[in-house]
RNA sequence: CGGGGCGUGGCGCAGCCUGGUAGCGCGCGUGUUUUGGGUACACGAGGCCGCCGGUUCGAGUCCGGCCGCCCCGACCA
């Protein structure tokens, strides 16, 4: 993209509103704007982040052997009502009503929803496990949003459902999503621990959240410094082998990790090597049992051709709240410090003297290299402009192309995150960033 | 939902107490200047002062109602 042509507002001032880092930087970086209170639109930048993150966890979903597909956003309250949850749900939920003055909802969750559409269609134990996730925009009609996207009413979401014929069958869907979800943040590049967790409102009794360290989370956590070792991308663990999922659960579950909520003196005592720091929820897995399958009358044929009521687990990952998350988690005071894996841009093309022929020239050329992953800035800004955008902005790498360097094909490669910037001839910068 | 605060050019704010024809900084446009970390100067464009009603000769300013947004708390992916 070329900024000069470019819907990017970046802000040289803090908006009134904006409290939290993310939130500031989100607005100041020109990703969002917010149209509502907790509803935001997404404009260019913010939503190729939106998109890199969404696309991270689809791949190891579908790594995790779940299949993907796309329920609406708006839902009867018929079929909530066949749950008992349309009573219970209370004003978090947004209803409405259409020209036939049917009640509708704006769907907060999908249980209900592929609970129905798996019963009309699968009538074998044959036919599970299966496990089938949507990435979809959701709607909780929060009393008080806050911090930006990291709590909106409006936020997009990436929820599993899984099916399975017994409780031993979904406790291996359960620990496999659990590994996908370590996996999907360690791409990321955040250090996620899964805490033991209340089932809520969604109910069931095996539940861990997954939380994200950050400076400015919101909550305190303790954790064994083994979190911050363990590396989930490799062949250790395969989805495909329960004994392997096994192991890993262990791993999770067997070293200290709590919120201050759940903070216990006693067994933080034994750690050998403790951590404290700050974390924010990013996702939440449940096994619910037969909670949905039972009342909504969804049974499959078992071996013997008696009728049983599959074990379901749901598992949610916040998506756009992770857009904020991240940054909680990958900034500092000149702006965004976006990892590698989720920026907009894999670098910034800084032309310090748009108009000068040299530069000019020198910057299309590169651009074209890119082929759509720079960000070409190549507005009549002065250099110092350039510079402070490109930081609030957060592009892992910026080449910056100045006159001095240019008549002799030299750019410089500056790496956001430590801030080293090296001069090196063109070819040579192309080489290391492509 | 309880408590508090704020709505004035795109952004950040002053003006309101003590009514009298709307101002500052940034940004934006044009020109000159500058040219590797948000350059300087000049000129210029841009405002139903959140909305509705009331008081008054006159309302951004006073009064009433409404709407929106933010913060603290309770609550949550």
């Amino acid at each position: 993209m070329r900024l000069s042509h470019s819907l990017v507002p970046t802000l040289k001032e803090i908006p009134a509103e904006a409290q939290i880092a993310s939130h500031r930087l989100m607005l100041r970086a020109g990703l969002v704007r917010q149209t509502a209170a907790g509803i935001y639109a997404w404009l260019p930048a913010g939503l190729r982040v939106l998109t890199a993150i969404g696309q991270i966890v689809r791949e190891e979903q579908n790594a995790a052997g779940a299949q993907e597909m796309l329920m609406p956003t708006i839902q009867s309250a018929e079929l909530w009502r066949t749950s008992g949850r349309y009573d219970a749900y209370g004003p978090e939920m947004l209803r409405l009503k259409d020209r036939h003055g049917r009640d509708l909802l704006y769907g907060p969750t999908n249980e209900e929803m592929i609970t129905d559409i798996f019963r009309s269609s699968v009538k074998s134990y044959r036919e599970l496990p299966q496990n089938l996730y949507h990435i979809q925009w959701k709607f909780r009609d929060e009393v008080r949003p806050r911090f930006g996207v990291m709590r909106g009413r409006e936020f997009l979401m990436k929820d599993a459902y899984s099916f399975d014929l017994d409780y031993e069958g979904a406790v291996v869907s359960y620990r496999r999503m659990m590994l996908a979800y370590m996996r999907t943040f360690q791409r990321l590049g955040l250090k996620a621990i899964p805490m033991a967790a209340e089932s809520g409102p969604i109910g069931g009794n095996l539940s861990h959240e997954f939380i994200i360290l950050a400076p400015t989370g919101e909550s305190a956590v303790y954790y064994d410094a083994a979190f911050e070792k363990n590396d989930y991308m490799g062949d250790a663990f395969s989805h495909d082998s329960p004994a392997d999922l096994e192991r890993f659960f262990a791993l999770m579950t067997g070293s200290y990790a709590a919120t201050d909520e759940k903070h216990d003196a006693g067994a933080w005592a034994d750690v050998a090597e403790k951590r404290e720091g700050r974390g924010i929820e990013v996702g939440h897995i449940f096994y619910f049992g037969t909670k949905y399958s039972e009342p909504m009358g969804l049974s499959v044929a078992g071996p013997d051709g008696r009728s049983v009521a599959p074990h379901m687990g749901s598992y949610g990952i916040g998506v756009s709240r992770l857009v904020g998350a991240i940054i909680e988690a990958s900034h500092d005071e000149a702006g965004i410090i976006w990892p590698d894996s989720v920026a907009p841009w894999r670098a910034a093309i800084l032309n310090l003297k748009s108009g000068d022929a040299t530069c000019d020239a020198l910057c299309e050329s590169l651009y074209a290299k890119f082929a759509g992953q720079a960000l070409y800035d190549d507005r009549a800004e002065r250099a110092g402009a350039k510079f402070a955008d490109a930081d609030l902005m957060g592009h892992p790498w910026q080449i910056i192309v100045g006159p001095r360097g240019a008549a002799t094909g030299m750019v410089e490669l500056k790496r956001r995150a430590s801030g080293e910037r090296v001069e090196m001839p063109v070819d040579a910068a192309l080489a290391k960033l492509l």
